[in-house]
DNA sequence: ACCTGAACACCGTTCAAGT
DNA sequence: ACCTGAACACCGTTCAAGT
C-alpha cells in the first residue's frame, strides 16, 4: 500500500476544486473553512497559506474560476461566429457550477476573468465588429441573464440559494447541463438550449451596427 | 417627551426594512441577526417570531421584496408597451437593492413575487402575445443580466460582493440607479439606461411572432 | 402575544509553535 | 516552507423564562 504521507501537498487548484465540490453539493453557505479543509484532510487553518485573505480570498478565486472561458481565435471568423462561441462557452462555466452563480453575477471580473474578457473583446474587433467593448457588455448581460433564470427554474436553490438549506439533499455537483428537475416533468433542458440559441441571434442582430 | 415604550412593536416589514438597509450598505455577509436586532433595538431572538424559519426565511423575504414589482394594466396598451413598463420596473426595483441583488438573481421567484411573474404575463397575453411565458422568461433573462453588469461596473461589490468586506466604506444604501463610480469618471450611469433601453428593443424585436 | 437571557454548536481568523 | 493547536470574538438557533 502507499504510503500515508504526504497525503499530496495541497495547493491552490486542490482548494478552488474542493470548494466549488462543496458549494454546488450543498449550497455556498454550508462551504466553510473547517468544512473546506476536512475535505482536503486537513486542518483549516492550514488553507490560510495558500490564500493569504482567508474566506474572502477564496471567493474570488471561485468567482474568478466559474467566470475565466478561452475561445481560440480561429482568424477567419466572422465576429458573430467568435461572440456565439464566447457565449456558449461563458454559459457552459456558469451552468457547471450552479453554487457559485451568485458570487460569479455579483463580483465585478478580476485576473483572468478580466484577461479573457480583453480577448474576447479584442477578438470581436479583430473581426471586424464597430463597438467591441459595448458587445461584449451585452453579450455577458445575455448570458448572465439566461444562466439566471435556468438556475431558478432547475430548482437548485429552491432552499438555499446562495444561502443554505436544512437537509434536502441538493441535486448534486452539476455537469454541464445535466440534471434538472422541471415542476412536472415539462421542460426537458432542451427547451434552454434552444431559448439561448434564439435569444442569442436577436441579441446578435441587435449588435449589428445597421 | 414621548414614552419610552413601546419603542414601536415590530413588525415583517420593519424586520425586511432594517435588512436591507444593513445589506445595501455593509453588504450581505455583514447582515446578521445580532446586528439586525441592534438595528431594531432588540434582541436578535426577537426576529424569530416574526419570521418563525429566522435567517433562511429572511433572506427569502428580502430576494422575495426586490423582486416584486406591480404595472398597472392600462388596457390599451401594445404588448411591447407593457413589456417596457415591467422591464423598466424590475430593473429599478434590482438596482435600489445592491446588497441582495445575489439573493434576487439566484432564489426561484415565490410568494408575491411569482404573482407579480404571472400577472405581467397575463397583461402581456391579454394584449395579444402569442407565447407570453416565454416572453416573460425572456425579459427577466435581460432585466437580470443588465442589472448584473451594472452593479458590477458600479463597484459595488469590489471588496465583499455578496460576502462581505473588511473595512473599506461601501458607496451606500442605493438610491436608484445614483452613486455609480466609474473607473475614471468615465461612464456617466446614463451610458447604462441607453444600453439597457436599446437592448430592450432588440429584445421586443426578438421577441415579434414573424 | 411578544420579547429576553443563557446556553450550545459552530464560525473565521490570529498567533505561537511544531516539523 | 508548510501545517497544527489552542484561543478569541462572533455566528445562528434552542428553549425555558419573563411580562
Amino acid at each position: 500500500m502507499p504510503a500515508k504521507r504526504p497525503p499530496v501537498p495541497l495547493s491552490r487548484e486542490r482548494i478552488i476544486e474542493a470548494a466549488l465540490h462543496i458549494a454546488d453539493g450543498q449550497g455556498l453557505r454550508r462551504l466553510t473553512m473547517r468544512r473546506l479543509g476536512d475535505a482536503l484532510q486537513v486542518e483549516a487553518m492550514a488553507i490560510y497559506h495558500h490564500l493569504p485573505r482567508g474566506k474572502e480570498a477564496l471567493m474570488d478565486a471561485l468567482a474568478e474560476h466559474v467566470t475565466t472561458v478561452a475561445v481560440e481565435p480561429s482568424g477567419a471568423a466572422s465576429w458573430q461566429e467568435v461572440a456565439r462561441a464566447w457565449a456558449r462557452a461563458a454559459r457552459t462555466a456558469l451552468l457547471d457550477h450552479p453554487g457559485v452563480l451568485a458570487l460569479a453575477l455579483t463580483k465585478p471580473p478580476r485576473g483572468t476573468a478580466l484577461t479573457a474578457i480583453r480577448e474576447q473583446t479584442q477578438q470581436l474587433a479583430e473581426a471586424g465588429l464597430d463597438d467591441a467593448p459595448r458587445a461584449v457588455r451585452t453579450l455577458r448581460a445575455f448570458v448572465m441573464g439566461s444562466v439566471a433564470v435556468e438556475i431558478q427554474r432547475s430548482g437548485w436553490a429552491a432552499g438555499p440559494a446562495d444561502d443554505d438549506e436544512d437537509a434536502l439533499p441538493h441535486p448534486g455537483p452539476g455537469s454541464g447541463t445535466a440534471a434538472l428537475a422541471g415542476r412536472e416533468g415539462a421542460e426537458p433542458a432542451e427547451e434552454a438550449v434552444d431559448a439561448f440559441e434564439r435569444g442569442l441571434e436577436a441579441v446578435l442582430r441587435g449588435l449589428a451596427p445597421a
